[in-house]
RNA sequence: GGCCCAGUAGCCUAGUCUGGAUAAGGCGACAGCCUUCUAAGCUGUAGAUCGGGGGUUCGAAUCCCUCCUGGGCCGCCA
């Protein structure tokens, strides 16, 4: 559709009403049935003193005159409006022959970085949100032609670590997950849990107990910033434990890095780069001997950037991460993949490599995505107050093998595969059909549903397509002649939605919103199941039949296409 | 106290950046459609003072001001 309002622009710039007017933001979109283009004139009437309905009139006779237009269009005037209407011959002959061209000038190199997850629990619903943004935009980037890395942060290093490692070591008599028969993760997060529980109890029983239990806990961590060798050994085997786990739950949701990084490997680099600039004079100490830097003229405040022990946090490690990825991959951008509740840290870490010389501030993008909350308020892991992901994938495709089982009676194996890539597509769409931006309150009900505007009623339409294509046994011409068929108007409608997948995703893209292309699909799934309903595409005559099934073979292709986006898989059968 | 975000039918959302013509879907409710290409579908009905008030404009869900409600941040947590 880029391509008719290119045509419908450049033959406006020719018209002197026109002249140094922003032609491109002028036209819009008419909700109803007007026609694909308008432009309100009420901009001229001002200008010319003129009553817009006349100004309508007299534009539409002189445009008419313009034989490019008129070959292309139907112009129309209502009230002050100028309204276009692609030719429908000129929709079906662009649909048959030419592909949408989108243009590729803002080709850039990303690195994407999510979910950068703790590891001193599983995954739960917040990075299952996490994980479907950073796989759908990464696809989207890419799919616009542009290079994208996606990597990891793991933050293996901290108090809550110690906590789980000191929890163990009192509680755990040298038990293993494979002892216990229980994922890595969770056995990492049992003993984190069983902490917090922990010192609960104490806190009402014994306040003093809990308080002494704490800060055990603060001295394993400095045991382990000194390098105590046993420490160390069992962080890392309780890390490795947590990451195992985590791992598995990547596999599931398709996250795949090109690179993992660890805060325990960096966060001594990060010390190094604090004390650097201290030097150089950009950083400074405050009167208890923090290393900080003043932002006030920035509106963000006075930043620790170093404790006065040396110890770092964790903007240390960030700043010394975000100069190893750009040694590693050397990007145009940066985007990170994190809730909004951390808007203001990033701002910070921006501002200050923007100080450092190092990245401009608009060249690192905080892809800041709402909260989910639960219907009983925020999770709390330490309270175990939580929704797993692996959970969660697991109630979801219990639910969809009772769907398939009452519909047919599958193999085994078919029946795993199924329900698996259909609770995932309805996993996924939940996820990303919503606004980046805005909280949602996860419910249960909701995530299960198969019917209206979800994953599974997308994989749905398109297994239909697929079914009707298998039935008719012979090959899909692709490349089919505009001959003497009519096509109806539901069919000119779907092919115009077909048209506008480029511009979708272009925009998606430009703007981090998968939800974009969600909506989309789901209209034009809505749109095919309404033809579909309404036409026979297996008809009698061959030349109605090659037509028909020709569109909806587009279809589907556009659906498989836009799924993929949503890091969604098709099925053929459902 | 300061800063950021959100408020659209009983519920969940689209539209807000870039102001335009009767505010678009889904869930739930109600009434229909399977001897005919997959009913995880389709059709129809009911349901909205777009949080309140003010302003700008020929025109406001959209921009500005203000108030109310909810969430988040302002940690030597991540």
């Amino acid at each position: 559709m880029e391509y008719f309002k290119k045509t419908l622009i450049k033959e406006l710039e020719k018209n002197s009403y026109f002249k140094n007017k922003d032609i491109y933001n002028l036209i819009e979109k008419p909700k109803n049935d007007y026609g694909d283009f308008s432009i309100p004139l009420f901009f001229l009437s001002k200008e010319l003193k003129k009553n817009p309905v006349e100004i309508a009139k007299e534009l539409k006779e002189e445009l008419e005159k313009n034989d490019n237009l008129k070959e292309n269009f139907i112009i129309s005037n209502i009230n002050a409006f100028l309204n276009f209407k692609i030719k429908k011959e000129k929709i079906i002959k662009r649909f048959l022959e030419k592909k949408e061209n989108i243009n590729n000038e803002d080709k850039k190199t990303f690195v994407i970085e999510y979910p950068s997850p703790n590891t001193n629990k599983p995954l739960h619903l917040g990075h299952v949100r996490n994980m479907c943004l950073g796989n759908s935009i990464s696809k989207i980037l890419e799919y616009n032609n542009n290079k994208v890395f996606k990597v990891n942060l793991n933050n293996d290093r901290g108090i809550a670590i110690a906590k789980a490692v000191l929890s163990y070591l009192k509680y755990g008599n040298n038990s293993t997950p494979e002892s216990e028969g229980l994922k890595g993760d969770y056995f990492v997060g049992k003993y984190y849990v069983l902490f917090e529980n922990k010192i609960k109890e104490y806190e009402k029983k014994d306040p003093e107990k809990a308080k002494k239990l704490l800060e055990e806990a603060y001295e394993l961590l400095r045991k382990y910033e000194n390098k105590d060798e046993e420490t160390l050994k069992l962080f890392e085997k309780f890390n490795s434990w947590a990451l195992e786990g985590h791992k598995i739950t990547y596999k599931k949701y398709n996250v795949k890095h090109d690179k993992e990084y660890y805060e325990s490997k960096i966060y001594e680099e990060g010390k190094k780069i604090v004390l650097e600039y201290y030097k150089k004079g950009i950083f400074e100490k405050d009167e208890k001997g923090n290393i900080i830097i003043n932002l006030e003229k920035y509106n963000l405040g006075k930043k620790v950037l170093l404790r006065q022990d040396g110890t770092s946090i964790y903007i240390t490690q960030d700043i010394a991460l975000a100069f190893k990825k750009h040694q590693d991959f050397n990007a145009d951008k940066y985007i990170f993949v994190v809730a909004n509740e951390q808007e203001y840290h990033f701002k910070v870490l921006f501002k200050i490599l923007e100080i450092l010389n190092f990245k401009k501030v608009e060249d690192n993008i905080h892809l800041s995505y709402g909260m989910v909350f639960l219907p009983e308020g925020r999770m709390k892991s330490r309270e175990g107050k939580v929704v797993e992901a692996d959970e969660l994938l697991q109630n979801v495709k219990e639910e969809s093998i009772k769907e398939l089982k009452k519909r047919y009676n599958l193999e085994e194996k078919e029946l795993q595969n199924r329900s698996e890539k259909i609770a995932l597509s309805a996993i996924k769409f939940f996820m990303l059909k919503i606004n980046p931006k805005l909280d949602f309150v996860y419910n249960q009900k909701e995530s299960l549903s198969f019917e209206g505007e979800t994953g599974p009623y997308l994989l749905y339409t398109y297994a239909r397509i697929k079914s009707i294509i298998r039935k008719n046994k012979e090959k899909i011409n692709e490349n089919i002649k505009n001959n003497d068929y009519e096509y109806n108007d539901e069919e000119i409608k779907l092919i115009k939605k077909i048209l506008e997948f480029e511009t979708i995703v272009k925009e998606s893209g430009k703007k981090y919103k998968p939800n974009l292309i969600a909506n989309y699909l789901i209209m034009l799934a809505q749109n095919f199941n309404e033809y579909y309903n309404k036409y026979k595409i297996l008809e009698e005559n061959k030349n109605i039949k090659e037509k028909r099934l020709h569109l909806a073979y587009k279809i589907s292709e556009t659906l498989k296409k836009g799924l993929y986006l949503l890091d969604i898989e098709t099925l053929e059968e459902m």
